[in-house]
DNA sequence: TAGTTAACGAAACTGGAGTCCCGTTATGGC
DNA sequence: GCCATAACGGGACTCCAGTTTCGTTAACTA
């Protein structure tokens, strides 16, 4: 006898079950990418991944739902960061990264629509900062690096400097001003650590 | 005889026409900041406008034809800037007015669902474009003022400064990294005028 | 490898978002 | 002030997103 809460696929979540939850992410972000979050339809997911409408609203429920899900997923597949031995050109492998990741037509989409589904509820809202945070945490030891060198000063908050590379790109992205191109990347990557050895990005700022 | 293809709500468009507008467009800021972009629903915009649902649908349609409209409106209320006599004084200005927006529950709520909005169309994207676009006009002369005192060096992009300054916060209040507090504001600015003093902003980057 | 039951899937069902119809109100031009 | 008609509003209607039901399939355990 099973305890009835418990939420399905989580008793026996290998085999089909896997399979389907694979499927269905795929296809969720397929749809996302193509109809963007607003005009996304669950039973068009379920008939993409082969799978039965019941089975997607069983597992998923909502939209969101499903979003947060995928941002588990997405969060689990990291990129490896390359190292070029200077902040800057570390900070740049990673704008351009990002960069070509938001440029490209169906990773922006899938972006945009992840986004705004997580405005939209708590749940995805925290699948979306735990994907940021990892990222983010994936990066930072570059800066720590960079401390050590003496490229930045002492005491600069390493996970700011990252956050402020993808800053200005996921607000071009979003507000629509000017291309996503390889400038662009570079621009935010110089900005950054300009803006780091100058000391805006120390962790005690009691004063300034 | 009228031209078949008018929108309603362009050949009157005074009196009640403009009344209701007004009531539906405050209704719908109201509504996206309590149930968020998703959970939207417009009978209860028109319930709380005390507006005839059908009316509703026939002048907006969808709720992200009624979101783009809300941001022309938008647009057109712009606050006044402050001049401190410094870049710094000035973006820190800029920052802590963007800062306190955001942080409002109900205004930061509004911006999110006006964000997500825009993913979603291509017509709500181009006036939320359109928003920051003024926003940004309205702030540049700030940093050609800087230029002129030879603050920050010749051939800087004033409109890139502004939005160097913005584009943190909003990356925090999307990707929920941290609090938007007084200190992000101030830290956003100053990385901003570090980096335009560095000339990560200049427009002229054929080699860096 | 057999038994238990978690998880899936097809089909019928339902409620409410969005549409349509037509009578009413009030704007803008004279 | 008066007329033509743009724009509004109530109510009936439709259609499909999301739910419920129940039979089928296939994980896990012993």
């Amino acid at each position: 006898m099973a305890f009835e809460g418990a939420d399905p696929g989580t008793v026996r979540p290998g085999g089909r079950t896997a399979r389907v939850r694979a499927s269905v992410l795929r296809a969720a972000g397929d749809a996302l990418a193509e109809h963007g979050f607003a005009h996304l339809d669950l039973a068009d997911i379920a008939r993409r991944a082969e799978v039965g409408k019941t089975t997607v609203y069983r597992r998923w429920g909502t939209v969101t739902g499903l979003v947060a899900d995928l941002l588990l997923d997405m969060a689990e597949q990291s990129l490896p960061r390359t190292e070029t031995g200077s902040l800057l050109g570390d900070l740049k492998a990673n704008a351009r990264l990002v960069q070509r990741t938001l440029a490209d037509p169906r990773q922006g989409a899938l972006f945009k629509a992840v986004i705004a589904a997580a405005t939209c509820e708590a749940k995805t809202a925290q699948a979306l900062h735990r994907f940021y945070d990892i990222r983010v945490e994936e990066w930072a030891p570059c800066v720590q690096q960079a401390i050590d060198r003496g490229e930045v000063p002492e005491g600069t908050d390493a996970h700011e400097v990252i956050r402020a590379v993808s800053a200005p790109l996921y607000y071009r992205l979003l507000t629509g001003s000017g291309h996503l191109d390889e400038a662009a990347a570079d621009q935010a990557a110089e900005a950054a650590v300009a803006a780091a050895r100058a000391g805006a990005y120390l962790i005690d700022r009691s004063e300034c």
